[in-house]
DNA sequence: GATGAATGAGGGTTCATTCAT
DNA sequence: AATGAATGAACCCTCATTCAT
């Protein structure tokens, strides 16, 4: 069942280039080699400069998929789920795919490229926050970029000192209790 | 005839390359070259690669000094300060340090290298945050994994969504918050 | 049912390809890409290497084509016009067309292809010097090789040293008088 | 007798980069790979872009080289030669040399970082030409530019049109003719 | 011990050419 | 016949590492 290329399907080969491109820089870091990436997608390496002319487009494409697949989750969210539920589900999401997808997490705030997805996600963190506030689920003098910035930065250590999912756990616990409303 | 001993000169050089390292690692990041820490140091790149045979060497070496320092600024609020104050500064000096130095940490490949000054500022933390738990400054249900990690995760953050000095305070204060025994 | 016979269209492809090579190569140089050139033509590029095996023979075919509207161009003036005056306008023809052209002949490694089409060429302008010798317009001794290099030259020179029209024009004014039977 | 790369002579190799240069880029043109050029001058890629940090580096260095030389010998001739017999030979030799540095050839007006030398070059050869026509060996009314481009496009022309020596000379004839005084 | 020149593997990128549709 | 996606060799350039001085 190995699929050979079909030609039909350049767009199946742009599609198998970013999910290679998103394991490859999400475990590996952006230092990853672009040729690391053909080789994971199967196709040459001039094909990966055919769908993203350069590496940086190659890891804007990536981050920006991330972001938005981050965002629409958001959006599903807050559409659907009990607002507290919601804030704290998308929350500890994101840093649940963290490890795997590092080097994203260091761009959800590089303005490189992705700007526009970021900002769309920002914007809608910004609704699940708010829902959570109004319904008391958390305090309301916090504002959504210090917030964002500690999920963040759990994301990010998540490959070293909260490597371990129930020490990553109650690292969570405490930044939640520090967002409850009925503290102080 | 006033040369100077070979061996302090060396020893001269090792601290000099080593602090150039700390600089140029710590903004620049790990893939910064070898050669400009030379440059910065002011010795020849055969003279680094004496002293460090290899690079991750350099960068363990320099990750290490930093642990080391940060290791022994634990040691010392522990013994002379107050013992919620003292952890305080030093989870706040940590973060505002983090962002000219510890890039280096994301680095670590092979962390055996610094795995015994890890272990012994982990060991320090952990003095710090019993002495500000037994003196009602921190609740008691958090142990040190999970707070150390806290610290890692703001300290990383510090260059992209806490970048900026009031969202880190405020997020530092979240964390804060989080932490206090007066909580729930 | 007016889908024009497939014949046709090829040749029309064919034409219009070797029109865009003109235009890409004689202004940009042999290093243009062949995408270019079919950018140009507004085919795809499969379709140039079609007609054209190998980059080297659409060069060839390029130059080729150059050689044969010149050896026209010769015969033409050769059947029509004053002898002194068919060779003064052929030549400067010739060189006036050289900045947007020759740049072509540069690149012919395999002469082989254009070699037909160069001796007939050669020919006919070998009859425009006869005419013009006979017609006392051009001195007796000088054989077709030595001007026709000439010719050459002036035309490689045409995109450096003597690319300014009027220093060009005192440059052919040195080279016809050096032609000119009077001389000596 | 192989001289194996000795450490002071970081000269030696600059000088064998660009005499290697020199060969490969004079016969193979500016397309010439710089790998080949460091096979030929018998060095590690790596040493030719230390010594020149880029390619277009190698190639200015190659061509200033070229251009030094000839306006050094330019200037020898002035100074040292009959009028009429300097500006003739130097003429000539530049003619003579162009088949194994045609590509140099083609940067005698190319101002791309040889500027200083190029302007030198032709400020040289301006001296022999005023010298040449105060000896009355040239005619009064042709300047500078148009010869230089003369001799330019001839040294092109050596290649292909002008390649066999005999008919070289008398083209070189022909134009010499049309730069003498007595003419018209 | 220090120096910095030399090395060459590796990485990003281009482009002639092939081939499935 | 035409198309254009895929391919991979080749190119320029960087940088960790070695080694002659």
């Amino acid at each position: 069942m190995t699929t050979r290329p079909l030609r039909a399907d350049a767009r199946d080969n742009r599609a198998r280039i970013l999910r290679a491109g998103t394991e490859v820089f999400g475990t590996e870091g952006p230092a990853a080699s672009t040729e690391e990436v053909a080789r994971r997608a199967g196709v040459g390496i001039g094909t990966v400069f055919r769908h993203f002319p350069t590496k940086q487009d190659l890891l804007n494409a990536v981050f920006t998929t991330r972001l938005e697949q981050l965002r629409d989750r958001a959006r599903e969210l807050a559409a659907a789920t009990d607002p507290g539920e919601a804030f704290d589900t998308f929350f500890r999401e994101v840093v649940a795919g963290a490890p795997s997808k590092l080097a994203i997490a260091e761009s959800l705030t590089d303005p490189t490229g992705a700007a526009e997805a970021g900002s769309e996600l920002r914007e809608a963190f910004g609704v699940l926050l708010e829902r959570a506030q109004a319904a008391g689920a958390v305090r309301r003098d916090v504002a959504a970029p210090e917030v964002f910035g500690l999920m963040i930065g759990i994301s990010r250590a998540t490959r070293s000192a909260l490597s371990e999912a129930a020490v990553r756990d109650k690292a969570l616990g405490v930044v939640f209790d520090g967002l409850t409303t009925r503290h102080r």
